[in-house]
Parts: C-alpha cells; structure tokens; sequence
DNA sequence: ATGGGTGCAAAGGATTTGCAACATT
DNA sequence: AATGTTGCAAATCCTTTGCACCCAT
C-alpha cells in the first residue's frame, strides 16, 4: 500500500478507491508524464478489471482537485504529471518524450493574482525542441551518410 | 487583396494560393485566438468552396512554417494565433476565450539554445483563470441571489 | 438503503487520410 | 505534362456519457 498516494489522496479531499490509489501510486511512481493509455496500461496489469473510462474520469477528477497536473503542451499530446509543484517542461519534438527541466525557473503562482481585472491562478510555462537522445541518432544517421 | 497575408506567406515559403491568402488574411485580421471552426466559419462566405479539411490542413502547414502559432493551452481547445512574436496567453476557464497579456514578460527565444544537451527553439508560457468580464457576471448572479 | 465509484457499450467530436478533381507552372 | 493544392467522403482516434452494477458506509 503506498502511503504517498494514499496520502495526495486523501489530502485533496478524495476518498481512497482502489483504482484511484493504483492509479496515484503509477503517477507517482513513473516521472515519464505518461498519456492516459501509459496509466491504462500501467495500472491494469495490477487492477485487471480496470477500464479506461476510469482512467480517464480519474485522471480528470485529479486535475479538477489539483491531485495531479493536465499538461496540454501540443495537439494530441495530453499527460498527466503527479508532480503539482510548478516546474518547467519540455517536449522533444522527434520522440515526442515531455521532460522535466528542474533547474529552469517555473513561473510560481503560490496564490492567484489579479492582472488588468483579470484573476489567474494557474501559470505554465513549456519548452519545445529536440531532446539530447534525439539529437545524437540525428548525428549517428548524418555520420553514417558521410561514410 | 491583403498585402500582409501575401508577404507572410510567401515569406514562410508557401505558395499564396487564394485558401491560404484568406485564411492567413483572417488570422492577421482577427487576434481572438480562433479556433479551427472559427477560421472555417469565418473564411467560407469568402470562398464558398472551403472545406474544413483544407483549414486543418492550411493551419497545420502554416503552423509547421512558423507562419502562425498553433496554441494549445487546454485539452479540447486548440486554437491559432497569426501573431508570431513571444507573448503570453491567458485562458479563462469560465468562457474558454484566450487573451493576449503584452505587458507580461514573455520567454524569449530569439535562437535555440542548448540546455543539458537538449535543443530548445520554442517556448510557451500561459496562464489561466477568470476574465475580468466573467468575474463580473459572476458578481452580478451573487448579488441577485442576496437581493 | 444510500451515495459514491466503476465499467461496459455507445455516442460524440475532432482530426486525418485516400483519392479524384482541379489549378498553376 | 508535371507538380502542388483542394475538397469530398470515409476512417480513425480520443474522449465523454448514459446507465446498470457494485461496493462501502
């Protein structure tokens, strides 16, 4: 039984199913800002019955709670981040991975903050290019070109 | 003809063909963030034999060339911005519009940069919340309810 | 027994693809 | 003629909804 996600859980006022703990615990368990499928097929080797509409009812319950970041960066690319302090993201373009840039400074938001009349209360700021994997195969492929 | 829109294009080495001049042409000449179906919308009493497929195609093309931003600040709200310079977005949550802050400091990017081996040629920072116009209405109710 | 949680099947939307027609060089 | 562009129809994919069942209090 993992006492972190029961404790996210808990403290974001949800009561502790199941499905929901499997599925907190993977988030918490897997820094990779896995889709929906990834948590689908992570979580149901554990939870057989498990269904994807749960996943995706939870994950969203998650997010409304602030349980768990949505992160949206690109078109058909939504993932779920257990980690709710803010923090920066990067999106590699050719694998399609969303990193984690811990030493950028994230926009911090502790409380919401009124701009021009406007109240807001969440900030996000993202990153887009090609990750240092990516960039090395590219290099590979241009070597073997040459050769 | 819409001198902006043809040296845009042309600039992001596109052939100004009379779709992608009106649909350019609506971008520059409509910064309210739309949505696909608003491009369409909006374009088609122009030229009467737009199809969507063609809007998604365009907008993807000219997003790929730089030529237009595709923004994506929210699962189920993909929208484009003919405005390519750095600027911050704002989504608010009640209405689903997306503004423009021009006074927030947006990242700049001018070249891509190297950070921990990875290349980085874009960056995104928005933020959500309540418009000031929403925040209103929803003083308006509270008070009628009082009342 | 009551309310919340789950999961199936179906519906709903948004986006992409295959392909034929068309325009432009 | 050759290439690039458009647009219809269909396919696909992702996500939500309606509803019945189940579990826990």
């Amino acid at each position: 039984m993992d006492i972190n996600a029961y404790n996210r859980l808990v403290d974001s006022g949800l009561r502790p199913s199941t499905q929901r703990l499997a599925i907190m615990s993977y988030l918490l368990g897997h820094r990779t800002h896995p889709t929906v499928e990834d948590v689908f097929q992570g979580v149901v080797t554990e939870v057989p019955t498990l269904s994807r509409t749960t996943v995706y009812n939870t994950l969203r319950l998650f997010s409304e709670h602030k349980a768990a970041q949505m992160i949206t960066i690109d078109d058909h690319h939504v993932c779920y981040d257990g980690d709710i302090h803010p923090h920066v993201h990067f999106l590699c373009r050719e694998c399609g991975r969303v990193f984690d840039l811990m030493d950028e400074k994230a926009p911090k938001l502790k409380r919401p903050v009124t701009r021009d009349g406007n109240l807001i209360d969440e900030a996000q700021l993202y990153y887009k290019g090609v990750c240092k994997e990516c960039l090395e195969k590219e290099k590979e492929n241009n070597k073997n070109k040459i050769a």
